[in-house]
Parts: structure tokens; C-alpha cells; sequence
DNA sequence: TCAGGTGATGTCAGCAACTGTCATCAGGAC
DNA sequence: GTCCTGATGACAGTTGCTGACATCACCTGA
């Protein structure tokens, strides 16, 4: 332990998406953030880049087992199979903290700068998919549509999980936005 | 004419891009901007919400034409038929100024704070594209999976016509990088 | 056991983005 | 000619964010 309460950065996780739910992203500066969370304001910006990575600790850890699903998929699969498959298998860490994965949705919908932040992540999801597509032997274009088509069918699923009934799984959600969006361009 | 030089936006505007390209965007204030466009900072502001904003100035017209081309399209085209032609259509609109676009992408890559506002952009447009289809009778959720097939498109289209022979038309690299999507996502 | 290294934090000064407010001034309407 | 309007200037103030240096609990090795 160090010499003051430990998990710092966590506390101000917690802290940031609780006060920018209760006065808006805006109306909250790191000051009150960090006073709540009992540190400096400079040590906020040592945790997180700027006042909206507060509320993408997470990304990493997705992009990672996204990642890590794509280069164990079977072999011979098609792009689009595997996209599907690993974005429902990534998708897996939001399924314990439902709750929470709409509190801070909610937060995101209700600031443009937030929205901004998350299409950086989702466009970064889509590049390291992209990549792993590639490392898989996967041409261009194909690798960077079907990564792209797997951000698109991840968003579309994921608003159905958080406002639809709380039984339907999130990997469930994404399959059936990609049998959507199989529909879709088919025609 | 007021009182000062005339089109102290298009100044702005023109100035920014030069400057951005020169020392990079974050090495650019906002004075240094008003400055060379003989203005003072205020009156950026007043122009512009922001310092990045200035690089996206023709995103409004770009999306009321895409939404016009939507709604315009023949009736019983498929959605996905619709959007291909209304984003090769709008993007029409960016023929004739293709150098121009390729400077300002070339910026606007080299800084993700500059992607993050170009993401918002374009997820504006799909929005608008999704609003347009719903007006045509397409239900959801095709409306908003073709209207994301359609910037993914344009994106693409996009990147091989700034990097290709000038020869090439924007339009005809959309509709090409359409036909990509397709194979990908039926296989 | 203690000297020094290490990592996380505090403190403070400072820049630049952005906003609110009021003054100024050219041109058009009546 | 007077009034109104719209664009701009001037200026003060808040906040996000950074650099530089100090502090202090803990750990490590002699």
C-alpha cells in the first residue's frame, strides 16, 4: 500500500461516471472529481489522458480479446463468421455489468464530446480487427470491411442488449444485428 | 461589405487548413489562426465552436445533399441500392476539389482529436441517412444498418480516390468499394 | 539496520481553449 | 438624418491540461 487510500484510479472511475450522471459531463470539472475521489486534480490527468478518458479504462481489455478471439478462430472460417463470433465472444466482458454498461451508455448518448470519444474506440476496435484479419491472411479490402461491418453489427447489438429485457444475452444480440445486416445487403 | 475585409469565415477556414498543414494542428493556436486571417481570436469563435470545427465547415451541405439524393432516389429500390447511389451522388459534390480533400485528410489523419470530430461527422451522416430511409418506408433495423454499410462505403470509396489516379471518379470508387462490401458480407 | 532507490502523489506556475459581456461602427430601412 | 442590425473588437474570467520539482511510504541490498 502506498501512503494514501489505495486504487486511486479506480476511485476516480467510479467518481467521474457518478458525477456525470448526476450534473452532466459538462457541469463537472476534474476538480470535483478529484476532490470527490480525496486526490489532486494533477493526479487525475497522470491516470487518464483528459477528463472523457476517464470513462474508457476499459477499451484495452476489449480490443485485446477481440483481438485474441479473431486469431484463435478456426481455421477457414469467412472473415465475416469470425468477425461475428469474435465480437460476441469480446462482447462477453459487458455481460456481468449490464447495469453499469447502460449507466455510463446513458452518460455517452447524453454529450457529443463523449460520442466522439466512443466512435475513436469503436474506429480503433475496427482497425485492430482489421489487423488481426490480416494476420490471418484475409486480403484487403475484405479485412477492413468485414472489421467494420463487426463495429456496426457490436453497436447495433449492444443498444438492444442495454434497453431490451435483461434475459437476452449480449453475444445473442450481436448475431442476430449480423443476420440483420446479412438481410440488408443481400437485397 | 461591413467595415473589414470581406469572408473573414472563408479565411478562417482557408488560413486554419494552411496552418494546420504547416506546423500541425496542435502546434497551431487560435491566435496564430485570427492573426493571419487578420481577425482576433473572438471572432474565430463566433465563426467556428471550436478549433477543429473549422476543418468541416461543408459537412452540412455534404449531408443535406445526401439526404436529398435518399429521398429522391426511384421508390422500390432496395435500401441498400439507395444508399449506394445517394453517397456516390453526394460525394459528387468533393469531385472537383480533390486535392483540397486530399490535404485535408492528410491533416486531419495526423491528429486523432481531428478523427474524432471527422468520426462524429460521418456518424452524423449516417444518422441523417438513417432518418432519410425511415422516411422512405424502410423499417428498422434495415434503415440504420444500410445507412452504416453506406459510410463504411464512402470511407473506402473515399480513401482509394484521394490515393488513386486522379482519373478515377469518386463516385465510381464508392459504388466499387459497395460491391467489396457485398462479397464480404455474404460469404 | 540503515542508505538509497522507486513509484505514486502533492504543489505550483503557466499556457491555451473557450465564454460572457459590453463597446464600436458601417450600412440599410424608414 | 435617426434608428436598427449585424459583424467585429476588447477584455476579463473559467477550465482543461502540462511541466517541473518536492515529498514521502515502501522496498532493496549491503
Amino acid at each position: 500500500m502506498g501512503r494514501w487510500e489505495p486504487d486511486a484510479r479506480g476511485r476516480l472511475a467510479r467518481v467521474a461516471l457518478e458525477l456525470y450522471a448526476e450534473r452532466g459531463f459538462e457541469q463537472t470539472t476534474v476538480e470535483d472529481i478529484a476532490e470527490r475521489a480525496g486526490v489532486t486534480e494533477r493526479t487525475f490527468f497522470r491516470h487518464f489522458a483528459d477528463k472523457r478518458e476517464v470513462l474508457f479504462d476499459g477499451s484495452g481489455t476489449l480490443e485485446h480479446r477481440l483481438v485474441d478471439a479473431i486469431a484463435s478462430a478456426p481455421a477457414g472460417l469467412p472473415p465475416i463468421e469470425v468477425i461475428g463470433r469474435a465480437f460476441a465472444d469480446a462482447g462477453a466482458m459487458l455481460e456481468e455489468r449490464r447495469d453499469h454498461a447502460r449507466r455510463r451508455a446513458t452518460v455517452i448518448a447524453a454529450n457529443p464530446a463523449l460520442q466522439e470519444r466512443e466512435l475513436l474506440k469503436m474506429a480503433g476496435l475496427g482497425s485492430a480487427a482489421t489487423e488481426a484479419l490480416r494476420a490471418r491472411g484475409v486480403p484487403d479490402p475484405a479485412a477492413a470491411l468485414a472489421a467494420q461491418a463487426g463495429v456496426a453489427v457490436f453497436g447495433l447489438g449492444f443498444e438492444r442488449w442495454v434497453s431490451g429485457a435483461p434475459s437476452t444475452s449480449l453475444a445473442a444480440a450481436i448475431e442476430g444485428a449480423l443476420v440483420d445486416l446479412r438481410a440488408v445487403v443481400a437485397s
